[in-house]
DNA sequence: TATTAATTAAGAATTATTCTTATTTAGGAA
DNA sequence: TTCCTAAATAAGAATAATTCTTAATTAATA
């Protein structure tokens, strides 16, 4: 919480107890979350977290880095923590966003563009969504 | 339009008017139209047009793989005619989405994720998106 | 401790998408 | 060709995720 308290501060928020609550749901949670899911789980402790203040919160820990969006073919958005730079697998048949972890991979993508010159356009960063199914 | 019909024929599906246009209109809008933008590109030949209906018409196209939903962070869903495989880049500054054709990134990816086993899960397929900004 | 700008709660408003129902139509069968 | 029926469509109501508004509260600084 601690650790929690410091990353929020260095990205130039204030600490509050709604901010904490909603960092530290997406990292417990750690199944890319959506709005609602942090709310239903921060309620227990914050019974009068309002959807707003979710949604806002989620939208300032995005634009500093913090947390990023995870997209998805569902009308819902989903947040994950910004760690090591990681994949996501989808499940083409659940709502299942697992990370994917593969230093190689990323590698490859890295040396790939770090080389390749696409005309016009500057590369920011890459995100693989490796779509199918986890067995049963 | 002769070849629509028969794409469409080809998956199943009844030919109609309405479908016929929404196809040519993802065809010819070339940039990952959301739903309204092609409602609106159609009303012209079709005045009456209904959303319900494009949603349908999308959602059956999807289905049957002849299009495909392009995904993004902001809260509406874009649609792809499915041709070669290729990826996306997204601009972080404007909703504007292109094409990136590159065989040689789809045959490093096929390889690598034919190779490499992802412990309890199956691999269909593989989607890139290429996050920077054209240049201005 | 007082101040103030930032944050939050509450709930209304918006917007993309889905659903419902009655009407129409495509395409096969007679 | 005409008839028939399941499938498709139009219209608009309903839903659900997200945003917006406003007043009250609070974190952090002076």
């Amino acid at each position: 919480m601690q650790a929690l308290s410091e990353l929020i501060n260095k990205n130039g928020l204030k600490v509050t107890p709604q901010r904490l609550a909603i960092l530290d749901a997406i990292i417990s949670l750690h199944n890319h979350p959506t709005a609602e899911n942090i709310c239903d789980y921060i309620k227990i402790s914050h019974p009068n977290i309002a959807m707003g203040t979710v949604y806002n919160v989620l939208d300032s820990f995005v634009e500093k880095g913090i947390i990023e969006k995870v997209v998805t073919a569902h009308d819902v958005m989903r947040y994950d923590f910004v760690s090591e730079k990681h994949h996501h697998l989808y499940c083409s048949e659940s709502n299942r966003i697992e990370d994917f972890y593969d230093d190689e991979l990323t590698n490859i993508l890295e040396n790939y563009f770090n080389r390749k010159n696409i005309p016009n356009f500057k590369v920011k960063d890459i995100k693989l969504q490796i779509i199918g199914n986890f067995d049963k």
